[in-house]
DNA sequence: TCTTCATGTGAGTACTCAATCACTCACTCC
DNA sequence: GGAGTGAGTGATTGAGTACTCACATGAAGA
């Protein structure tokens, strides 16, 4: 290695920019909506180049997905180091601070809400849905040690941050607005 | 009028002929995802009548998306209507119960999530769902008399089906799946 | 330097999409 | 029967779409 910087990077790493900078394109129009021009031109790379990168569409859409799902999961881990108790109820409040601080740039939980809706239709992209969710309920499980109940509603409450997300209701006032936003922490 | 049954059927009975039959064009694959074609298949007219009966694409989205929720409305409704005593927690219970088996055939929650979706990109669409929230939200709440807590439990339960509807969890047999579906009524 | 190989692209292909338009047919009223 | 109106369609268009391939360029060792 002669220079410090290299112009060209490794295939590798090429993968993980693009997965870091689709999800800024897939926010806006989910799987169906979003084109590779755009992905490719959110990654800075020509568009040929993102089917060296990935196999086709779906499996992109697939990877991004799953890569949104192990940054989720780190930030509901460091979400439990920083809880002020054991006490399961403080440890799960701990972790839904961390997400909703995660997501305050809103573009994970979009495409967390476009990868559910593709899933339905999409097997490939259903399944690393349905992995994603499994591991991290199964973490947040163990890491609280809530209830069955506890984790349900926790669940729950994410599903309806994305409702509150989607729809902007934040930048609605009214009785409903407040209604579903009710003790929903954003940033 | 000569003979007792028409050949041709008013506009207004084929609009309604299509927001009806398009629920299940669009439950699979969503707004970006569904063509205009597979709409019109599914109404039994020409893709070009299509265009005669909406203006475009996202007028005709928007107006089943509309259509959904009134099915949804007067569901709950009955739901109510059903409810063995005024106590809030029961006439919820009875209204999910309602709605559990409205939604049995899955399309009519299918197009909901699909047009929460939609809704981040698409205006005229997000205005669709906010105003089928705002009207269901207030319309639980006066039937059933609930706090805003048990209201908005009620919705993000709600939620929750989608999730579970959208990844088919019901056919995966897993700890983690049993959490998320724990109580929640399906036909 | 020269060869080798991975990184990266321009220019396509074959196809699908939403939307339009000229047109036909069914019905009603006189 | 004939004029007028609204229901309904076949054919088309122009703008994309996912995906491919021949080719160029940079890096690094012999």
């Amino acid at each position: 290695m002669k220079t410090d910087r290299r112009q060209l990077s490794t295939a590798e790493e090429r993968r993980e920019t693009v997965l870091r900078t689709a999800i800024g394109a897939f926010a806006a129009r989910g799987y169906f909506g979003t084109t590779t021009t755009e992905v490719a031109k959110a990654a800075g790379i020509s568009q040929a180049y993102v089917y060296r990168l990935f196999p086709n569409k779906e499996a992109l859409f697939a990877a991004v997905v799953a890569h949104c799902f192990t940054r989720v999961r780190s930030a509901m881990e460091r979400g439990a180091a920083a809880a002020t108790s054991s006490e399961p109820q403080v440890v799960l409040d701990s972790m839904g601070d961390a997400y909703a601080r995660l997501i305050s740039d809103n573009d994970l939980l979009l495409v967390q809400l476009h990868a559910q809706a593709a899933a339905v239709s999409e097997p490939v992209i259903q399944e690393a849905v349905r992995a994603g969710y499994a591991r991290m309920v199964e973490y947040v499980r163990g890491a609280s040690g809530g209830s069955e109940e506890q984790v349900q509603r926790f669940f729950a409450t994410g599903m309806l941050c994305h409702l509150i997300v989607s729809l902007d209701v934040t930048s609605v006032d009214a009785p409903w607005t407040r209604t579903l936003g009710a003790g929903i922490a954003h940033y």
